[in-house]
DNA sequence: CTCTAGATTATCT
DNA sequence: GATAATCTAGAGC
């Protein structure tokens, strides 16, 4: 622990600043990676902020990744993927849900990293507000943003956030939080729901997990 | 515990 | 017209 991450989380200091452009140029799996554990912030239209720890999350690359939404070149959907490094690259699945990405890669190349699972810190009422019905018990604290599509409910992940610029302080951003997760706490295993990728693509090991996490959204491959 | 089906729509073929 | 980087409830074991 740093001593400006206690200085912060404790609520003194000026608050950190937001991952800068070149954090996100590098390779898409480093940028997995590098991306557990880092602090992902929402402003919500009426000023109020809810933030969590990213514990899982998934590389997809360009043309040449059979899994990724860039596979078959530019289309207005994926046009954010072939753009700067840094801003979210937000999409519809299965019409219901949204999912938000991080655009990155090293340079001149394509690739976005898809935040499947983070950890609420802080006050979670507004975002427990957007995943709690009234004729169900609460969501766990841990579940509240487990899996890509919960992830894009609870925070608020509308299509119009696609392309916005996750490097300065506007409705989205990362922070840095305490230090880099260390190897040996990183787990990695295939890919969701990518099967259509076919052989060679869909058991590529590009998603990571903080080992053992409770908000991770489904387990790991044994042995793993 | 596992398995299956249904929801719901922008996007691409 | 088919598909999709998902989630949940409900049935069955």
């Amino acid at each position: 622990m740093v001593a400006a991450d206690t200085a912060s989380e404790a609520g003194r200091g000026p608050p950190p600043e937001p991952l800068g452009r070149a954090i996100f140029e590098r390779p898409i799996d480093d940028l997995a990676v590098a991306l557990l554990g880092t602090r992902l912030v929402r402003r919500w239209p009426d000023a109020s902020v809810s933030a969590g720890r990213i514990v899982e999350v998934e590389a997809y690359g360009g043309q040449e990744d059979r899994a990724s939404h860039a596979r078959s070149g530019r289309t207005p959907r994926n046009a954010t993927m072939f753009g700067p490094a840094g801003h979210a690259y937000v999409y519809l699945v299965y019409g219901l849900h949204t999912c938000l990405n991080v655009v990155g890669g090293a340079s001149g190349t394509i690739g976005a990293v898809l935040v499947r699972a983070v950890m609420p810190e802080g006050d979670p009422s507004a975002v427990r507000a957007r995943r709690d019905r009234p004729d169900r018990p609460p969501v766990a604290l841990e579940r509240l943003a487990s899996g890509p599509g919960n992830v894009g409910r609870a925070f608020g992940i509308d299509l119009d956030l696609d392309g916005a610029d996750m490097t300065v302080r506007g409705a989205i951003w990362l922070e840095a939080a305490g230090s880099p997760v260390p190897p040996a706490r990183v787990v990695r295993g295939p890919r969701i729901g990518v099967t259509y990728a076919g052989p060679g693509w869909a058991e590529l090991p590009r998603r990571f997990g903080l080992r053992g996490h409770p908000a991770i959204s489904r387990p790991f491959p044994v042995g793993a």
